[in-house]
DNA sequence: CTGTTAGCGCGTTCAG
DNA sequence: CTGAACGCGCTAACAG
């Protein structure tokens, strides 16, 4: 820039005000400069020397929790990531992908991201939370935040942990959604049962009767599971007899497990899955032993993601295109609909 | 870090390194430092001031021409960005997305931008490469460059257009592919037809027949039609007697005009679709009036895209994941496989 | 409307 | 192995 100036025979301040307040110049002396910046190729100010000056970098982060491939090929997240570009654009900010991959890199790829604030996707711990609070920069996190202790913003075990930064959780009611999906999926069944994602790598896929939900480690599960346990309460089924199953989401996977589910003594006749994938497994074994569905089992799933309706899902939908620009407007400070994001009971036919 | 290196009462060298060389500081030193950084709260390396020193900032932007709700939602391209992203989390880059929405601020988002090289997904004008190659920085494109004019690296028109950055072009062979289809899907036919992608949204939907292709402003389009004709003088069709219909990408919007071509006077018996959107179209407006694939008409697409395995479309199909991470690696400047990326002929139930 | 001054926070250099 | 000086390229704040 300085080469410009001296080539345009002006100061480099007005070099730099036809680039950013063009009005504040007089128009010859922009001429000027702009013939200079053209005879020199000169690219315009450089990013990295602005954002220093100006403390701010324009861009925001947005980290992904089971890696990259993840973020772009899931249905469900490239719509929160669209919701999120959609406010990038008409704020004039960038949007920068950081990737977590599970290990300690994760951290240093937080500290070294130039951003002026994050928005997580899915799948952070405490740690990873903590590293970008510690930056100071604001934080929105999609649907839940790890444990108590994290969300008691301001709240520090010592200065070590100081965190300075704003966190903001956007995220659907998930216990009430669970608990008005659990009446329609339980309406007039005897042997309910509840088919949960198991998050912890380490654990089996494993079925629990009854399970005490507050040592439950499932963080997205919790509220979810106390919803369809309040049901519970409300329509008298009780609590300790209900199998909850804990598997890995993926279709094939999770139908080994399922199929053990209805080989018990007394096989359920409704299932409420947690994801709509784990909804799609159970469809598949009853098709496999000629079960019919609603009429002696009903099933109900989560998210309305693809295939959920070509397969008559009954389902909860919640816009998270919605929620990717309320993160993104949230970390700009600007303001959002105070309400909770919506979330909407799909009724389809594979319940009563 | 100064705070630090004086709360630690050693040099701001000391800290400087402990961050970025450990192995180069004292472990006494080094402990002594990593006291006052948790005590102080400090989050590491100020990235911008970090990038304006070293002169790169590790990140790889993406630009995407047709906005970034787009390049989020569409299957194609959340593949081709997982490719990048998987390349960028080996070689620690942060990949920073950049949205083209068309206007004239795409320039200035391009130059904003705090990345050491651009990728270019789709839809990019001469101005935006221009303002990419202008930085200096390494461009790589998908697919096809707008015109040989931009092709020709180095070639500067003036000062003013100086192109320092260098460019590569990461696409299959269009035309060898179009070759092979077409024998496919014209096996046998004696009234061929085409149908192709219109770019300039000024155009309107139209119908040719035997097109000039040098004249067509079809860049994409191009070397597909040139395969096309390619077959057709090999097997002895006339190419000037061939209909070539140039569409709106859009299901709906494109049967109108295909009814229009099976409204002629002699209807075609094939079809050579420039995408699978477009075939399923023709697929669509053939169900519509009775007529039997391939008996009646054959049919063909290309991308091997959502839909077309279950519509038992003949198609193209390419590795979109290979040609991100193929882009990534050369705006790196790692080396990569000389051979042009892969396409394969996906032979379904669509064509005799 | 334009020029001057004074750093932003870091890393490279070179000398201890 | 450590420390001191310097400047990366730009812009906020002020003066003229």
């Amino acid at each position: 820039m300085a080469d410009i100036a001296r080539d345009a025979g002006v100061s480099v301040m007005t070099v730099s005000y036809s680039f950013n307040q063009p009005e504040r110049v007089s128009p010859e002396l922009r001429r000027l400069v702009r013939d200079s910046v053209e005879r020199l190729g000169y690219a315009g100010p450089d990013p990295a020397a602005r954002s220093l000056r100006r403390g701010r970098s324009d861009n925001i982060g947005v980290v992904v929790g089971e890696g990259l491939g993840y973020a772009f090929e899931d249905r469900q997240s490239t719509k929160f990531l669209a919701g999120v570009a959609e406010v990038c654009v008409e704020h004039r900010q960038g949007l920068v992908m950081i990737p977590g991959t599970g290990d300690a890199t994760d951290v240093d790829r937080v500290r070294e991201a130039a951003v002026d604030s994050f928005i997580v996707w899915t799948g952070v711990d405490l740690t990873l939370l903590d590293a970008m609070l510690s930056t100071g920069r604001p934080v929105a996190v999609q649907g839940w935040v790890p444990s108590r202790r994290a969300a008691a913003v301001g709240s520090s075990d010592g200065p070590a942990r100081a965190r300075r930064g704003s966190l903001h959780v956007v995220g659907v009611d998930d216990r009430a959604a669970a608990r008005a999906i659990a009446e329609v999926a339980f309406a007039g069944a005897s042997r309910p049962a509840v088919l949960g994602v198991r998050l912890v790598p380490s654990d089996e896929a494993r079925i629990e009767i009854g399970p005490v939900i507050s040592r439950s480690s499932q963080n997205v599960g919790k509220p979810r599971l106390q919803g369809v346990q309040d049901y519970c309460r409300q329509a008298d089924i009780p609590w300790r007899q209900v199998p909850v199953a804990f598997l890995d989401n993926d279709r094939h996977e999770a139908a080994l497990i399922i199929g053990d589910l209805f080989d018990r003594p007394s096989p359920p006749d409704a299932v409420l899955a947690m994801t709509d994938e784990l909804a799609l497994a159970t469809l598949d074994v009853l098709a496999e032993r000629g079960l019919e569905v609603p009429a002696d089992v009903s099933v109900s799933g989560w998210d309305d993601g693809e295939g959920a309706e070509a397969a008559g899902l009954t389902t909860i939908r919640q816009s998270l295109h919605e929620q990717g620009s309320r993160c993104a407007l949230l970390v700009l400070g600007e303001p959002v609909d105070p309400a909770p994001p919506a979330w909407t009971l799909v009724r389809r036919s594979s319940t009563r």
